[in-house]
RNA sequence: GGCCUCAUCUUCUAACGGUUAGGAAAUCGGGUUCUCAUCCCGGAAAUAGGAGUUCGAUUCUCCUUGAGGUCACCA
């Protein structure tokens, strides 16, 4: 593949806010196609209408622009291919349908959710896995739209190749009829997400282990669609910090946004999300933005989930705030100072800022970690010990050194 | 239950089939520092188990075990 065609998507479904289990599969797009000098397209899957939540979309939009992942098409601004919301395309889904139809490839689905149900019971009941096809109809009635519109499939024993785990396979058990296009006019993920990668020439899609397991029906669909499947990359689970479950918020993963409130540093999360699960083979542990984008390859992505460790991301906070200036320093705390710091001066801010960068972890801890510099001492022994002349702690204050604005290694 | 995937210190991870199995976080100890932190030095800490291939296996193969995913008109 020429790497100027290189084009990858993130493409969440609008239903809650972001967290760093799923922002991850957006930073490692965003990665590939900035490496490759590529497009990142952000698209919204909106297609079950019941799960939406307000204000996702721009949630989502925010994250990926505090975190600097900026994109070139997408639901918000646009592109070639607009528009990018799922539910804005059902037009372009329809003549996909109908050349399944015709080709025999797809039919209406006669039964009632009950009786769908009672068939997967009885599968459940036998210990087996449900297979839809195994209830195939016979003579199925013409597709009238009321109906789910169901994939005929081919089963058979596939074999395909992922960017991140490798060459896999699997027996004709595991492809079925899925549904393509939902009673209630929507499609499908399983439907949408191929015809929309094949239209908006996708070229990587990059996706959580959860998909896995369906691979074999979409490969079979891309057939039957004669569509050349793009480059499959599937990234390994984050799992939460107790237990051994996915990372979700139901397991009280928190909002991206979240961080940033409390104040990290979006490069110091790029850096920790980057370094769940991917590595460069080196020693390193801090990555800015562009050495990322630089050494970043999916073939190096762990294929084993890795779990999330704060106390890891705290560390790497703490560093990337030590490399900065006191100025840059400055002027990124401004949203946290205390409301007793607000008679004192930038001058005055900037040196107490010079004695607490060192064991600066996040922002949110500058008030506990500030307080006495601008309060006044009631104890009377207290003022005493300020103003004792061998308390060099307290002489710094009065030093102009920091208003050089030296980088604390380089004082002294 | 079927199918798929995965498996190195507590955690994140490194190691063309040949290393005293390395680094980082956390932790413990020491040094620097008027405190804390930073910084420096050091300690403890792992190849899930069993066969096989090989002169030699963390690495390749198989089995066992464990973990995860999936079997939705959710994505």
């Amino acid at each position: 593949m020429k790497s100027q065609n290189v084009r990858t998507r993130y493409a969440p479904s609008p239903t809650g806010y972001q967290h760093v289990g799923n922002i991850r599969t957006g930073l490692f797009a965003w990665l590939v196609a900035r490496q490759a000098k590529g497009k990142f397209i952000v698209r919204l899957e909106d297609t079950d209408r019941s799960r939406l939540v307000e204000g996702a979309d721009q949630h989502l939009l925010e994250c990926i622009r505090i975190l600097g992942l900026d994109h070139d098409e997408g639901f918000d601004i646009g592109g070639p291919y607009a528009p990018y919301r799922q539910s804005e395309r059902l037009e372009t889904y329809k003549p996909w349908a109908q050349k399944l139809i015709d080709a025999g490839r797809a039919y209406a689905d006669p039964y009632t959710p009950e009786e769908v149900n009672a068939f997967r019971q009885q599968a459940r009941d036998s210990k087996k896995p449900f297979l839809y096809r195994n209830h195939r109809p016979e003579n199925p009635p013409v597709w009238d739209g009321t109906q789910p519109l169901r994939f005929k499939s081919d089963p058979k024993p596939q074999s395909w190749h992922d960017a991140v785990m490798g060459d896999l396979s699997t027996g004709p058990e595991v492809v079925d009829d899925i549904i393509l296009i939902k009673s209630d006019g929507f499609p499908t993920y399983n439907f949408a997400h191929i015809i929309d990668d094949a239209e908006m020439q996708i070229s990587h899609v990059i996706r959580g282990q959860e998909f896995l397991a369906s691979t074999p029906n979409y490969i079979n669909l891309y057939e039957a669609l004669g569509i050349t499947p793009p480059i499959l990359a599937t990234m390994p689970h984050i799992l939460a910090t107790e237990g051994n479950k996915k990372l979700s918020k139901r397991d009280g993963a928190k909002d991206v946004l979240d961080y940033i409130r409390e104040g990290f540093l979006p490069e110091a999360l790029v850096n920790f999300i980057a370094s769940l699960g991917w590595n460069d083979g080196t020693e390193q542990e801090e990555f800015s933005v562009a050495e990322l984008i630089e050494k970043f390859s999916l073939d190096r992505v762990q294929k084993s989930g890795a779990r999330f460790d704060e106390k890891r991301l705290l560390w790497l906070n703490g560093a990337h705030i030590r490399k900065l200036s006191i100025d840059s320093l400055y002027e990124k705390v401004a949203d946290f100072w205390q409301p007793s710091s607000e008679s004192y001066d930038e001058t005055y801010k900037k040196q107490v800022l010079g004695l607490i960068q060192e064991r600066l972890k996040f922002f949110a801890e500058i008030p506990e970690l500030t307080e006495f510099f601008f309060t006044e001492p009631t104890d009377a022994s207290v003022t005493e010990l300020l103003h004792d002349p061998k308390n060099k702690q307290l002489r710094k204050l009065d030093d102009t050194e920091y208003r050089d604005h030296k980088p604390p290694q380089a004082r002294r």
